[in-house]
DNA sequence: TATGAATGAGTATTCATTCAT
DNA sequence: AATGAATGAATACTCATTCAT
C-alpha cells in the first residue's frame, strides 16, 4: 500500500552496505561501486536515493545523531549523580559508539575537512558536553570540583569518551589482539569520570588545590 | 662545501609547505601539485624526495614521533608525581600538538585506513600510555586509584589528551571562535589528569567505591 | 537478451582500435587515450575493460596465441612432407602474421624487456619451433638432414620465418616500395624451407659434409 | 696537447655505460639517469656529449654500422664459395651480433616506430642482403639455387642470421638455460645457410622443382 | 667540463556521476 | 525503480631536458 515500501528497503540496504564498506575499508576507500555491490545493486540506483556521497553521509549522520539526542535528554531531565545513574549513561555512549562506529570513523576522516560535516560533528559533540558541562556546574554548587572550568573540562571529558569508544571499538588502535570487553570498558570510563567529577568525593573538601 | 645542502634545504621546503597546505585544507585535499607551489617549485622536485604522497606523511612523522619521545623519557627516569612535574608534562604535550598539528590531522584522517601510519600512530601512543600506566601503577603501590585499569585507563587519559589538545589547537570543532589559551588548556588538562590519578588524594583514603 | 553483449561489443572495439594504432605509432607509442578516440571511446571506458596497458596486450597476444595453436597441430597429427603440405603451412603462417602484425610489432618492442611478453612470445615460438625440430628429426631418419641439430636449427628456421614474415608485412624495412606479393613471399620462403629440410633431396645421400 | 682526451674518455664512458644498461633493462627501459650512474656521471654531463637520448643510439648504431662494414666488403671483393669462407663470414656475424647485442635491443625495440632509426636499421641490413644477394646469383650463374628470387631469398636468410644471432645471444628466448655455445651457433647456421645457397650441391642438378 | 637540483610537459589511472535502456 | 556501460575531470607520477653553480 504505502508507495515506496520496496523503495525504503532499497535505501536502508545502501545505507547498510555504506557502513559495512566504511567500516572494513576507512571511508575515503569506500567507493560507491563497492557500497552498490555490497547492498547487492548497480551503482545506478544509488543516485536515485542520494544525491551524492556527501549526502549518504549525511543521511547516515543523520541517524547517529538522532540516536544520540534520543540518549541525552536535556539537562532538566537529567538524573541524579548517582553511580548507576552515570554507569548506565556511559553503558549507553558505549553501545552506541559501538552501533555506530562507521560514522564515526567517517566523523574522523572527514570531519576535519569538510565543513558541512563538521558542523554536524559540533551539533553532536555539544549535546554531550553541555550534559557534562552541567553535572560539573552541579558539582560545583556542592563544593565540589573547584578549579575545573566546565566548558573546558567538559570538552576534555566527551573528547576522551568519544575517542576512548571509537578506540576501543575499533580494535585498530591501542588494543588490536581482543577488543575490550564492555564491562572493563565501562568500568575504566566510570572510574575515570567519577574522579573528574567527584562524584564520591567529600561533601565540601577540597580535593585539588586551589 | 657540505654537499646537499641546497638539497636539504628543498627538503625542508617541502615538508614545510605539505604542513601549510594540510592544515589548511586538510590531508586528503592536499594535493602534490598544491605543496609544490606552496613551496615556490615545481611539481616533479617533489618526486625527487619522496617517493610518493604517503612516504611525504611518513617523514612528517617521523620528526613528530622523535619530538614525543624526547618529550617522553622512558618510567625509570620519570619525575615525581608532584603536581609542578606533571603540569610540565602536560604543557610539553600541549605545545608538542600544537607544532604538529598538521601531523595530528593527517593521523586522524588517513591513521584509521592506513596500516602503515596506523603501525606509526601506534608506536607514538604507546609511549604516553606506558607513562600514565606506570604511574597508576605507583599510585596503586601507595594505596591510591584504586579500581583502575592502569592499561585501560592510561590508554583512555592519552587520548583526552591527544585528541583535545588536537581538537582545541584545530579552532574548528568545540570552541571555533577564540582558541583555548595556553594556561587555561594546560590548568584544566591538569585538574582533570590530577584528579584521575589521584595525585593530592588521602594517602591511603578509599576515594572510590571497590 | 545477452547481457553484457553491448559490452563485448565495446571491449572488442578496444581491441581492434588498439591494433590500429599500434601499427601506425608502434607499441611504446600507443597512447590509451589515442585507442579509445579511435574505438570512439572514453578513456575510462578502457579501464572498464583492461587492468591497464599491458593487459590490454596480454588479451591481444591471447587471441593470436590461439589462432597459432588452430595453426599448428601437435606432432602425431602433423601433414606428410610432401610439398603441398608444407607450402600449405608456410601460407597460413604467411596469413596470420599479416592478421597479427600489431602483435608481432608488440612483441618486438617489448617482449624483450618485459618479462611476461617474453614468456607468452617463448610460448609461442615453441609451437612452431616443436614442429620444424620433428620434421627435421623426421628427415634424419629417412637418412636426409645430416648435421643439422634438430633443436637450433628449429629455431633458427623458426626465426626466420618470423621476422621474415613480420619484416616483409611490415612494409617498411627490407622492401618499404610495395609489400611483397603473398605467391612471391611464400614461394621464396618455401624454397629456402625446402633446401633446409632436404625436402627434395636424394633419398639416401650426403647433401653436406660431416 | 690532444684537446679533449679526457672528454673523449667521458664520452666513452657514457657510450658503454648506455650499452650495459640497456642489456640489462631494455632499451625502452634505460634512463638517462641510469646510463650516467653506470657511467659515475652526473646525469646533466650526458647532455654535454650527446643531444638527446636518440642521438646517444645513433651514437651506438654508428659504431656496429662500421664494424658491420668492415665485416662485409663489397661485392667484388667478396672470397669465394668455399665452406672455409662462408663459415669465416658467419663466425663474424655470430661475433658481432653477440658484441653489439644491446644495439640489436635497441633496433628492435624502437626500429620500427622510429623513422631515423629505421633508416639505420634498412642501411645495415641492406648490405648483409646485397652480398646474399650476390652469392645466390653467382650460383644461379653455375646452374644452382634455381627457383630463388635472390632478393626476397637474401632479406629472409639475412633475417634469419640477424634475428637467430639475436635470439641466441640474448638468452631470454627459446634457450634461456645456458646460451648457445659458439661452435654449435656457427655449425647450424652454415648447414643452414650451405642448403639455402646449394654450396654442395650437384655442378648443374635440379636441387629443387621449377 | 662537470654537477645534480629543478623543471614541466606528457601519460596512466581513478572514480564520482550521468544516462540510455 | 533498476541497470551498468560510458563519461571525463581530477590527480599522481615519470623522466628527458635545462641551467645555475
Amino acid at each position: 500500500m504505502t508507495p515506496g515500501r520496496k523503495a525504503e528497503a532499497t535505501r536502508q540496504a545502501l545505507l547498510e552496505a555504506a557502513r559495512i564498506v566504511i567500516a572494513r575499508d576507512g571511508f575515503a576507500n569506500a567507493r560507491i561501486a563497492d557500497i552498490a555491490r555490497q547492498a547487492g545493486k548497480s551503482v545506478g540506483v544509488f543516485y536515485t536515493y542520494f544525491d551524492d556521497k556527501p549526502a549518504l553521509f549525511a543521511a547516515l549522520l543523520e541517524t547517529f545523531h538522532a540516536d544520540l539526542v534520543a540518549l541525552t535528554p536535556p539537562p532538566p531531565a537529567y538524573e541524579e549523580d548517582t553511580e548507576a545513574a552515570v554507569r548506565s549513561a556511559l553503558a549507553g555512549f558505549w553501545a552506541t559508539y559501538r552501533r555506530y562506529h562507521p560514522e564515526m570513523l567517517g566523523l574522523l576522516e572527514t570531519g576535519l575537512a569538510d565543513p558541512d560535516v563538521l558542523e554536524v560533528w559540533r551539533k553532536m559533540r555539544q549535546r554531550g558536553i553541555r550534559r557534562f558541562a552541567f553535572r560539573i556546574r552541579r558539582q560545583q554548587e556542592r563544593g565540589r570540583c573547584r578549579g575545573l572550568d566546565p566548558e573546558l573540562a567538559a570538552s576534555a571529558l566527551h573528547g576522551m569518551l568519544e575517542f576512548t569508544c571509537f578506540n576501543w571499538h575499533s580494535g585498530r588502535l591501542d588494543f588490536p589482539q581482543g577488543k575490550v570487553a564492555d564491562e572493563r570498558a565501562i568500568d575504566t570510563l566510570y572510574e575515570i569520570v567519577a574522579r573528574a567529577l567527584e562524584l564520591d568525593g567529600p561533601a565540601d573538601g577540597v580535593p585539588t588545590g586551589a
